[in-house]
DNA sequence: TTGCCATATTCTTTTTGGGGAATATAGGGT
DNA sequence: ACCCTATATTCCCCAAAAAGAATATGGCAA
């Protein structure tokens, strides 16, 4: 039952949902992450912190960056039913072709260091 | 998005979860809801409207009796997808079998007018 | 070592959500 | 009409969660 919790309280959050969505794109650092959805650095970071501790997104980290991407979901039959529906879901939603149309102009080296 | 993140929320509740799935057993009246669940009656019909408000579930009115019975998940593809899935899910949750122990001897006559 | 940069964590504030007590509503039976 | 019962709603309290500012961490470069 936590688990299942977890994994559905992860994804009860309109700014996790966009994450999710944008990681379906591609693999992205929190700066690149940060530059699209428009919301302080500290809290992209806990949001992906949720996500992670619901087995949804994982990371790697790469010289000064950390690339986060999604998982296939082996955690829990909970995150690989959720992360395989919502592939196909919410890609109609306004907010999200928003934000799905900055990603190509989204560039760490331009959203960093600022 | 605001669809989908209602139906979300109202699974993140895991009283609600509990009302979901003693609904698959059977209809059931807010008293026998609320014996099963061990919570006050106010609370069980706010959880109840959460769940309606997301389409999980609906009532029929019976005599003095509010029945709730689980929707065919018509109002969005989140909520039948959901309903579909919990169907299997969580079935051997150690709180979940403890309250299907209960659901045979929920009797509405001897639940309410105490 | 020092400094810099991306990210994580802490802190505080504000909002949201669940809980029960008390109250209101609605409908049936008398 | 009246009362009684099941349920809904309101009220207030407390805990959880989201937000950003400020600070800490960790790794790389010079």
């Amino acid at each position: 039952m936590k688990v299942f919790i977890k994994v559905m309280k992860a994804i009860s959050d309109p700014n996790r949902v966009k994450i999710v969505k944008l990681l379906q794109q591609k693999m992205m650092c929190v700066c690149e992450l940060q530059g699209a959805l428009g919301i302080s650095q500290p809290s992209v970071s806990k949001h992906l912190k949720v996500l992670e501790g619901a087995g949804l997104v994982d990371y790697q980290k790469e010289g000064p960056w950390v690339n986060y991407y999604l998982t296939d979901g082996r955690s829990s039959p909970y995150a690989a039913n959720l992360l395989g529906n919502i592939k196909h879901w919410l890609d109609d939603d306004p907010e999200i072709i928003e934000l799905s149309k900055k990603v190509p102009f989204l560039n760490r080296e331009a959203l960093c260091k600022k």
